[in-house]
DNA sequence: GCCTCCGATGTTTACGTCAACATTTCTGAC
DNA sequence: GTCAGAAATGTTGACGTAAACATCGGAGGC
């Protein structure tokens, strides 16, 4: 005696095949109705909207991707979600996508080695996704060898311009002017960097601006120190900028190394912003609170997503690149821990 | 004369049948192949392994999700990305279905209201997604009328127990417990409280958890101070705590309303730790490197995250709830921002 | 009153994949 | 050499949806 144990399979939900017979219409009538078309009856919508309703129908979207050939999803690969900027740009992607009613696929990439990217690329590759915003350092990008399926529209955010693909980023050489200028406006007869790591785009792209706007002032250029965008680094980098009295002011490419060499400089007996002044990149949330109040340039990551997610859906709704980068500006955000040299 | 100008249509790419044409073989060939099946002639295989690379065929997960009635991709619906834990466990959570071949939909909530909790649980429905991760918290959570499509495995991170869902999260009661001794046992009287929301578990949890251990250890509770998890309501509560000569020690809900009550104890001229102590409470990367170094408690985002994922995916796969819920332990992290009270 | 046209609705089919079953080919025992 | 059985491969159909086309009934023009 065989006892009929149902499997503890998953039960497929109802289909509009169910919602027509419930409603006696036929299926391309719910399809009708399910997609707001306008032909079709009053009286026939009410009856197959309340079928819908009594027994839980849900459009399967599997189905409807495959009939359509989109599926109302973009991919984001992104690396170093723990980074500050990336969170806070995910986020608004997300909310970007969703209110253009497409759906977010995360593709993360663990770590920075090329195989873990190039597996990110091959997952990308067995998602159904309409598109892909990227949400990497442009110099690591181009080591994988980037191969998107064919004609796969794509928008990279925070990169350069190197690659084939729209790029929308903020724009980090004003930014950089912006902190620069600043200091320099109070006084100080020049500004010390602590630059990103080698391989981000845009920390190289501060750097540069930074160089450029001591170049245009006159000012002496000295020589630049690097952090890996930790809190960490900008403290060992603090270390030895506390030890040099000719140091009155700082620029941080982000505000977690500033707040690293805050702390260093707190350690050294260096009074911030009485002997030396600090600005950082950003303006994450703490940097309000910091100790003292960080000066530094505030990003507006909402825009570069929304700018992202608006040039990917034109792209995959209307199949046109913009090839011209998209840069977005930033605002210098004054506090507590800059002020003019003492005499 | 009607130009027939090609509509920029998104071009499908090569299927199966693509594939098995030029290989010479049938479809179902290729598509064992596909699914590494092994009872395919060595020679076969690599013809059609050769076909796929040649005409870059790429399985369609969509017709595979209708196929199988599995999409092998996972919703996770999350509140606030922009709070630290959130960011590391959706982090830890994204890494971890990727190891376990599932994919991860990636569904915002934008803001607290009603509504938007709605519609994402209704935006979820119209994915494919074989389960969920809830990454909210938990009293939000009861308000909306949470309706699940019937059968959907759910996976509850950080909430309470009472939701009919298995809950993962980190044990708050323990780590709270843990901070409130380490102050104690350093000699403190007592130790104060700034909380988080009150419509946080998390929060509430921790709350509890401290005034229990001051309980247990016969030491008088002192009133709570609350705020919202930001620094800047930690600043507010720390003007109000400065002011109150009484106040040795104090024990934060979390790292971020730590910082702003350094910075309230600096200006107000109370030395940490020589007049105050402070507590704090995730471990975030920046807060060793706050002023002073922050003692905290660590709490293993990954940990969690992939206790929730490994739940989530046992449940789909052998459709088996473990009601028993999950507590993640923590670990208590001393640095310079705690020292015995001045005598 | 007849015919045309339009709007509402039904029927058929294909999207890409893979389980189930059918067929063919090969291996080895007698 | 014959035949059973296993291994390799092919054929059919269904998953849920929606475009394309077919059908039907009624409104309006003459």
């Amino acid at each position: 005696m065989t006892a009929d144990e149902t499997p503890v399979r998953r039960r497929r939900g109802p289909s509009m095949a169910d919602v027509a017979q419930l409603a006696g219409v036929s299926g391309q009538t719910v399809s009708r109705v399910a997609n707001g078309r306008h032909n079709v009856d009053a009286a026939t919508r009410d009856r197959v909207l309340a079928a819908m309703r009594e027994v839980g129908y849900r459009p399967n979207s599997a189905a409807r991707a495959l009939r359509n050939g989109q599926s109302r999803s973009i991919g984001v690969i992104v690396f170093g979600l723990s980074s500050f900027g990336n969170t806070r740009t995910l986020d608004a992607v997300a909310t970007a996508a969703t209110a253009s009613g497409y759906a977010v696929n995360l593709i993360p990439v663990p770590d920075a080695t090329q195989s873990a990217l190039a597996g990110a690329f091959d997952r990308l590759g067995a998602q159904a996704v309409d598109g892909v915003i990227i949400l990497i350092e442009a110099h690591r990008l181009d080591e994988a060898d980037v191969r998107m399926p064919e004609g796969m529209p794509v928008v990279v955010i925070d990169s350069n311009a190197d690659l084939d693909y729209p790029v929308v980023d903020t724009d980090q050489a004003q930014g950089a002017r912006l902190a620069t200028e600043h200091l320099l406006d109070l006084g100080h007869q020049t500004v010390w960097h602590l630059g990103g790591p080698e391989d981000s785009y845009a920390a190289s792209r501060r750097l540069r601006s930074w160089r450029q706007t001591l170049i245009d002032r006159g000012c002496p250029v000295p020589p630049v120190l690097t952090g890996d965008w930790t809190a960490g680094s900008g403290y060992d980098a603090g270390r030895r900028l506390a030890a040099d009295p000719d140091v009155t002011a700082v620029f941080a490419a982000n505000d977690q190394m500033a707040l690293g060499l805050l702390r260093a400089l707190h350690e050294c007996g260096r009074a911030v912003p009485g002997n030396v002044s600090v600005v950082g990149f950003d303006d994450m949330e703490e940097a309000a609170q910091f100790w003292p109040p960080l000066t530094t340039i505030r990003q507006f990551f909402g825009e570069v997503a929304r700018r992202s997610v608006d040039a990917l859906v034109e792209e995959i709704q209307a199949g046109e690149h913009h090839h011209q980068p998209v840069a977005v500006g930033t605002e210098l955000v004054v506090r507590a821990s800059t002020a003019p040299p003492r005499p």
